[in-house]
This record gives structure tokens, sequence and C-alpha cells, in this order.
DNA sequence: CGAAAAGCGAGAGCACTGCTCTCATTTTCT
DNA sequence: AGAAAATGAGAGCAGTGCTCTCGCTTTTCG
């Protein structure tokens, strides 16, 4: 086996994720430098292409490591409610926990949810790891669908495609108004989260945690409605 | 008075405007180079500072211009409609405004919605053309409430006195419950938009613009319900 | 009208970035 | 033990924002 040369390469990588991830923090993810992780690293700059084969690559790593940590916080959420009936409870707390994830960490929030790098395309990797903290969302959806239908709502044809897709993906058979009703829940909280931390409450919300709660609350009424919304 | 060199100055500052805004759509709010810009110019990069200062201050002139913009569009949309006590078709006006501006321009939707870009606060100068957009919104629901209360909802006590300021900043004597529904309905339309451009609805929503109009729709019947929401 | 002042563009230069290439050293594999 | 692979150092390239100095031109003012 390759003992001394292997854990070494994993502590180094690990090292320099660390220190993407507390440079990052301090000044954002735009201005992550691989010379300036070098430097704190002890190395030349060209060292750290030994490890990732280019900025972009460790964009992803980051990326990727970022989602999963939102999808567990959210997991974890979800879980922690003890009656896996009281729909309100669990969509309270995977929603709450979204958003308490990205006030604790608004850089990586930004590397998640913000303008996209430039010339930087998302690779495959990503992808499953970005449906994780959805899964939690979902999931509950398909619970509310088990235990009764609701949402009785028109839906543009031009989304029953989508729907009807979504629907398989969910491995429920959800109607479309609980699709809707839950997408439409799902931008309102991604777009409560982003105006809070992206500095558009400023002057306007001091209280943003109370205006997300507000948020919170009016789409569990919708959610949980069994006829309006 | 200076004539030809204040007539060439107000060019060449309008001509850097376009070049940067043309190489925004291109590459991205980020990618921005003044000596890209310069290039085009067929100066050297040096020169342009004599029209800005620094790159954050042509950052700031794009920002101010592109809410300038989004501003107008939704205006337009709003005014557009004739029965002015017809709420739902003027919601629906503003949003889809919104909306459209957003996917013509994305980059600038990137600029002003995106991630801060690091190192850059924005400047007061662009608080005020930051509201333009969202003035129709406001101005909607002082509208809707002269013309007869709506929305009684329990909001959170913490989120008050920020709706009292609010209230008074609409000119108006919109109830919580409105102001509360109001932005619940911002945050979802902004959720959903910037969902849509910045990537999350790949391989998920093939049709944002159905999506979108959804979203819309289940606002407008919560913004329109005297009781529900 | 003519001199002083201000505006403007060119050019060189600094400190920084991502990235490539070569070279010596060290570890691993056969 | 010898070949092969991994690793880090160093130099270098092309690009960035920004500063400073130096001429030239336009504007302003006595």
């Amino acid at each position: 086996m390759s003992g001394v040369r292997e854990r070494a390469r994993a502590a180094t990588t690990a090292e320099i994720l660390r220190l993407a991830r507390e440079q990052m923090a301090a000044d954002g993810a735009a201005a992550l430098s691989l010379r300036a992780i070098a430097r704190d690293l002890g190395m030349v700059s060209s060292a750290i292409y030994r490890y990732f084969p280019s900025r972009d690559e460790l964009l992803t790593a980051l990326i990727i490591d970022s989602y999963d940590r939102l999808g567990a916080a959210v997991e974890a959420a979800d879980a922690g409610v003890r009656r896996r009936g009281d729909f309100r409870a669990r969509w309270r707390a995977a929603a709450h926990a979204i958003r308490s994830w990205a006030v604790e960490h608004p850089s990586e929030w930004s590397l998640l949810f913000g303008t996209p790098v430039p010339g930087y395309a998302a690779p495959v990797d990503t992808i499953l790891p970005a449906t994780r903290y959805t899964a939690a969302l979902t999931g509950l959806l398909a619970d509310m669908t088990a235990a009764g239908p609701r949402h009785r709502v028109a839906v543009p044809a031009s989304l029953r495609a989508d729907l009807a897709r979504l629907r398989v993906t969910l491995g429920g058979d959800a109607p479309d108004g609980t699709l809707v009703v839950g997408l439409t829940a799902w931008a309102a909280v991604m777009g409560a989260v982003s105006l809070e931390l992206f500095g558009h409450l400023h002057n306007v919300i001091d209280q943003p945690g109370a205006l997300f709660d507000a948020v919170v609350e009016q789409h569990a009424r919708i959610i949980l409605g069994t006829d309006p919304g």
C-alpha cells in the first residue's frame, strides 16, 4: 500500500479545502485565490496544481461539499420532527434549516445560489448533491399526498409535462396542485433568503428572521390548506 | 462654456458604459475588465481612469443604470393596465415585467441580485434607484388598501416595527397583513427568477415561464383574497 | 491676447492573478 | 536495486486593477 504519501495527500487536500473555505468566508467566493492558499500552506503556487488541476475544480469541490452540508442540515431538521404526520412542523423545520444554514455560512450560500462564476459551468458532479436539500421538501410533499389529496388547483397546460416528470422523480403520486404549491414555497424561501443575504432588505427590514417566519407561515397555510392556494 | 471637451467627455463616458454592458452580456459582470474596455476603445488602460476613478465606480454606474431600466420596465407594465382597479391584472403585469426584463438582461440581473462583488459595498447612490422597481408593487398595495381592507393575518410581533416603518414609506395605511402578503409575493417572484437565471431549474423545469406563471397566479389568489393567506 | 490652469492620453511600472513548464528530490512499485 | 510515479520549487507568460510621470491640447482668466 502507499501509506505515507496517500495520507499526506489526503491531509494536504483537506487543508487546501479548509483554507479555501476560510478565505471564502473572509473575502467572498469570487476572491478565492490559489496563490493565497499556497502561501498560507507554505507552498509555492504551482504545487497546488498537484491537488486541483484548476481553480474551477477547487470551486467544484467546494460546491459539492457545501451542497452536502446544506442537505445534511435540512435532513437533520426534518428528521428531528417526531410526529411525522405534523406537516406544518416539518415544513417549518426544513425551511428554517435552510435559512439558518445560509445565515451561518453566507459565503457558501453565495457560492451555491449567487451569480454563477463567469466561465464556470457546473459540472455533472454537482447535480446529485444539489438535489439533496430539496429531497426533504419533496419527501414532505410525498408524505402529505399519501395522507390525503389536496391542492386542487388549475395549472398551466405548458407546465404539465414538467410536473409529470417531477412526479416520477418524486416517486409518489402527488397531484399537479401539490407540486405547484411546493415549487412556489421553494421559490419564496430561496427568494427570501437571497434577498436577505445579498443585502436587499437593508433599510427595508431590520428583522429578516421575522420576515422569514412570516413567509414560512404564509406558505404553511397554503401547503396545509385543503382547498385555498 | 466648454463645448468641445464637454461633449467629447460625455461621448466617451457613454461609450465606456456601452462597451462595459456589452462585455458584461458576453462574459458576465464579474469578468468586466477595464483594460479590455480600453482596448475596444482604442485607448490605453490608464486613460479610462480619467472617466471612472475605479472599477467599482464603473460598476456603480452600471448598477444604477440597470436599476433604472428595470424600474422603468415595471412602471410601464403597471401603467399599461387600463382598469386601475383590476389588481390581479396589475400584479400580473408587474411581476411578468420583472421576469421579462431579467430574461432579456440576465447579466444585469446578476449584477443587481446576484452575489455582491467581493469588496464592493453598494454606495448610497444606488439606494434610491433600487427602490424604483418595487414602487409599482407598493403602489399596488396602497391602491388595494384604499379600495378596501384585506388580509387580516396575524404577524410576528418582532416584525411590527418594520411593517410600521414600511407603512410610512408607502404613504398609505396598508394593514400589516397586506404588507406581509406583499413581501411574501415579492420574495417568491425574486426567488423564482433567480432560481431560473442562476441555473437551478435545469433538469427540473423545462418551462420556467410556465412555472413563473403558476407562482404569480398562486400569489394573485392570496393578494386578492379577502381572507385566506 | 497671452499666460496659467486644467483636462487628457500615452507609457512605464507595481503587485497581483491563474496557469504551464522544467528540474531535482523523494517515495512507491516491480 | 532499478524504474516509475508523485511531489514541490522556481521561472516564466499573459492577464488584471491601479499609480505615476510626461507631454500635448483645450479652457480659463488676468
